[in-house]
Formats: structure tokens, sequence, C-alpha cells
DNA sequence: GTCACTATCAACATTTCGTTGATAATAACC
DNA sequence: GGTTATTATCAACGAAATGTTGATAGTGAC
């Protein structure tokens, strides 16, 4: 027996004075709304109605039960009211992670206008390389850039990430302009950390068995500190596009190798479940889909 | 689905962590409990809990229903405790005092549904028109009839009592039909022992001055003795309805002097205390009241 | 890399649910 | 006073759900 509708049952023919008129009011037939009482006072081993066949009447006990069976239902029914407004209005805090150099550069007027279109929506930005825990730590969705392996995560692809060999025009004077991969034998390589190399990619291939022990280049986790520094000279960088783009517009830096760029990887929004997502999410998403555009404005 | 369950098998699954240890303390199976949660999650259309095999981790949604939820189900729990303890002491041997011609006509029907619904319940019912001492003599519960004074018993108007004047047709032929107070000069009155008599009440004033010495009527302590007189044409009675409806309505008795008819009296529950009431008591009182309706079956 | 654990899916027998038709009891009406 | 209409409840049946079992995939630990 469902309690809860048991309850209402009690309640409404206390309500309405009848059993009949409670039956049409809760669109159910008068038997069940009997059988409905009688379980529950079974249930409680109390008689909650004195009924004959044309009256009924509270017990002591019923009038107790009907006020604070009224309250639980009343809450109940704001509870699940509340639920389906946080559902519908897209309203509570969105947690995202998302790439540390990619957030710096791109997500401020994205969210900015998110915000704006969802008032109710509050953000907590945290900026992060590394592959967060989307369940584990707590967040609504992820940013990463990359190929994404299978999982049991739902990964919904935002825009392309194009990757480009990049150095200073300076530097290329001094230390020479590769033309194929082996010229780069012997440049100075400004590493990524967390670089995904695929094999399928010769430059992959060629940084994967050259570039990983070399010891005359300079590794760092940061892609903005990569970029500067390639900027400033020191050597050959493997940027994101959406990173080195205005260097390379201003003509600070210098695409070489373009015939060697590898399959543009992606930028994706990782979110755990595709079904009953919450709004805010659901939101987010549809907004990030497509706002850098195709190809991205950065390129 | 029963909302109460799925919401007892969330709560489980957040206090305890885990599907499967929510399982082990409901008594239930794992795959239950996911059925469960699944079915609340699809009907509010909200994930609640955003899972890995793993493990679980509330979503925003989820934390909020969840407190709210635990407090409800807690509402409900000390609901049912309440009403429980109510009831699981209505056993045990209810004494009651009731007037004798009431007890005869309307109490047989009553302790019999009573005790249908409260098996548990033994009957002790003893009829006497004195005024009892409850505690002394060990009642649980007294049935008084009449305008009762202020005491430190509690006494519950369960039913109104009306006194009508009435009279066999016949007598009223050889006597005359009084039709004012004064007309009752010389009729023999047929007089009950125990009545209260309440000077505010013109009737009763009356037969105070005049009823009470007259040596042509008749006196008993027993209402049905004196109405089964007045059927016969003995003379005239104030008696109340529950004894005399039937035979005025058969016609063997005549309401006069209707414009007479003093306020009701009641008929009166009387029990030592309200509170630490024995359920066998609680549970009586709440049946009786309200059994014989309002106006009661016999007006 | 293997293993143990976990959540979930699928399928099935059983139970329960909610309807329909019938019945007893009571108030209202002529 | 007798009839009618209303009311609560009972009984029984088909339909829908419940809760079990076995299977499957993902995940953390060793």
């Amino acid at each position: 027996m469902d309690r809860l509708d048991a309850m209402r049952a009690f309640v409404t023919v206390v309500n309405e004075g009848t059993f009949t008129r409670a039956a049409d009011r809760l669109n159910m037939s008068p038997q069940l709304v009997s059988k409905y009482v009688s379980r529950l006072e079974e249930h409680l081993g109390v008689r909650l109605l004195n009924r004959t066949t044309r009256q009924i009447h509270l017990t002591e006990a019923g009038a107790s039960y009907h006020q604070r069976a009224q309250q639980v239902l009343h809450d109940i029914e704001d509870l699940e009211c509340q639920i389906g407004d946080l559902q519908t209005e897209a309203r509570g805090m969105l947690r995202i992670s998302a790439p540390v150099s990619f957030a710096i550069r791109h997500m401020a007027p994205l969210l900015s206008e998110f915000q704006q279109a969802h008032p109710g929506v509050g953000i907590d930005l945290q900026l992060n390389d590394r592959k967060v825990d989307l369940v584990e730590e707590g967040f609504d969705v992820a940013l990463r850039i990359g190929h994404l392996k299978s999982s049991s995560l739902i990964a919904k692809r935002i825009a392309p990430i194009r990757m480009a060999v990049v150095a200073a025009p300076d530097y290329l004077k001094q230390n020479g302009t590769p033309q194929k991969l082996e010229d780069l034998q012997g440049h100075r390589y400004l590493r990524y950390s967390y670089i995904e190399l695929d094999s399928s990619q010769p430059l992959h291939r060629w940084l994967q068995n050259n570039g990983q022990n070399d010891s005359n280049g300079m590794t760092s986790n940061n892609g903005d500190v990569l970029m500067e520094a390639a900027v400033a000279g020191a050597g050959i960088a493997l940027q994101p596009t959406f990173i080195s783009g205005p260097a390379i517009k201003a003509g600070k830096l210098q695409v070489i190798l373009q015939e060697y760029e590898p399959e543009p990887m992606g930028l994706y929004a990782v979110y755990a479940h595709r079904q009953l997502l919450a709004s805010k999410v659901r939101s987010f998403i549809d907004f990030i889909d497509g706002y850098f555009g195709d190809p991205p404005y950065w390129d």
C-alpha cells in the first residue's frame, strides 16, 4: 500500500466530509477510498473514523492524525514543487572544471553571457589541467581538451582544437626554419607536461621518440608560459591555436611544419549522465555548444 | 511505487553511503534499492545521485531533497509512533458505568461495534442511575445525563438529551390536553426520582413547586417503568426522548407543552484526566463521540 | 593485469492494485 | 409508513506492479 495515497485519501475524506466526494476529488472510486482508509486504520491499528452509512465522525486519534498528516502531505508537496522549480528554472550552483589556459582566455565572456541569460545560476569555475573526477569532486561539468576515450561519462564535442608548431621569427632566423620533421633535431622544444601523444600522428610519433628526454628544452604544465617562452625565442612549441592564435596574427609567432599538423583535437564538455540532467547543466551545455563557432573565432 | 519507501531508500543510501549497505539495512536487495532511487528520480525529474559503480555523490537537488525528505520521514515515524502508542495499550478491562434506561436501549450495539474495533478490550458495563464515584468504585468512565457541574473530572459531551412532556393520547382525551403550565394542575405526574430540576427552566420551576409532593402521581427510579406507565395512561411524564422516542413515533405517546420543553441536557462521558489516559478509555471516548449523531438517531 | 566489489539491466513469478457489480444500512421524500 | 436514493463496504476478477534471481559492465585495490 502506498501510505502517502492512503494518507491523502483519509485527509480528503475528512476535508470533504464523505467518502464519495473525496473519491470524486481524488479521481478514484469510492470503494478504493474506503479500502485505503481501512488499510490505513489497519496499519496504524487505530480507528480514525467512526462511520455510519450516512455520516462520518473523527475519532480523537483521527483528529490528531488528520492534522499532522495534512501537514506532512503539504510538506511533501512543497518539497516536490521546490525540486521541480529547481529543475525548470535552471538555478543553483554550477560547478565547472576547465583547463587553465583555455579558461583564462575564453571562458570569462562566455560565463558572463551565460549568467545574464540564466540569472538563477551561480558559477564555480575551477581551473585545473589534470583530469578531475567529476563525481568524486562534485563537478557538474568538465571541459577537457584531447581525444576522449570512451567511458561511462557523456562527452559532447564543443569545438576543434588545432595544434600548431610555432616559434618566434627571430628564433627561426637564428636556428633555421625546419621544413621536415627531421629538421627538428637539435632544436629546443618547449614541452607541455600533460600533452597526449597519439602515435598515429607523425609529429606526435617523432616527439615521442625524440622530444621527450631532451635536456636543452623546457617543460611546463602551463601553456601560457610556454607560449611566452616561444615568443621570447626560447624554442619551438606545439601549441593549441586558442593560445597562440593572437601571437601568430600579431607576427610574434610563426607557424612551421604546417603540413605535419596533427588532426585537430577537441574541446569536450564532459558530464555524468544524459538523462535526468539538472537543467542548469543542460542549459550550460546548450549554451557553450556553438558558442565558439566553427571554425572557432581564435582560428 | 510507494513514494515513502522510495524516499526511505534514497535517504538510507545517502546516509549509508552505498546502495548495498542501504539494502542491508532496509532488508531488501540492492537491485530494488537501485530501482527505487531511479524511480524517485524519474518521478521528480531530477537526478539526485551521481553514481559511478563504486561511489555515489549527491547532486545539488539531491542534497536539498535529502534533508527535507529525512525530516518528512521522521515526522511520519513520530506520527505513527504516537498513534501506535495510543493503540498498543488499548487492551484490558474497560469498566463503564451508565444510566440504566439509556444503556438498555442504546449501549449494546455500540459496545458490540467497539469490541469488534478493539478486540483486546474487555467490557464491564455497570448500570446505575446514581452518581457513582469513579475513583472509589474503580470505573474507567461513566456516562451521565444532566447538566454537569464543574468538578475535577473531565466531561465530554457526547449527545444532546431532549426532555419531552408526554402522555398517552387516551389519557389526554379523558383528562384534557394541557396547553399552559397551569393546566398541569391536577394531572397525575409520573416522577423520576433522580431528576435534576433547574429553576431557570419554567417547566422545572413549576414541577419544583407543584409536582413534588402530590400524592396522586407516581415515582420511580427507572425511566422505563414511568414510560410504560405513561403509555398505559397513568399520567403525564417528563421523559428523555431516547426513551420515549419510539413510543412517540408509534403514536403511543403524545408530546405536549412542546413550547415549554427545557433546554436539552447532555449525555456526558466522564473520566478522570485527559492526559496519560489509558488508551482503552481514550479509544472508547473517541468511539462513542459522534456515534449517536447530531441530532442523535433517536430524535 | 587480475580480482573483488558495485550498480544496474533484464526477465519472471507472485503479489497487489483498482475496477466492477452486489449488498446492507440509513436519510430523505412522497 | 413505505419507497427511493444515497452511502459505505464487501467480493471477485483482470491488470499492473512488485521484488526476486541471474547476468553485465564499470571501477578501485592488490
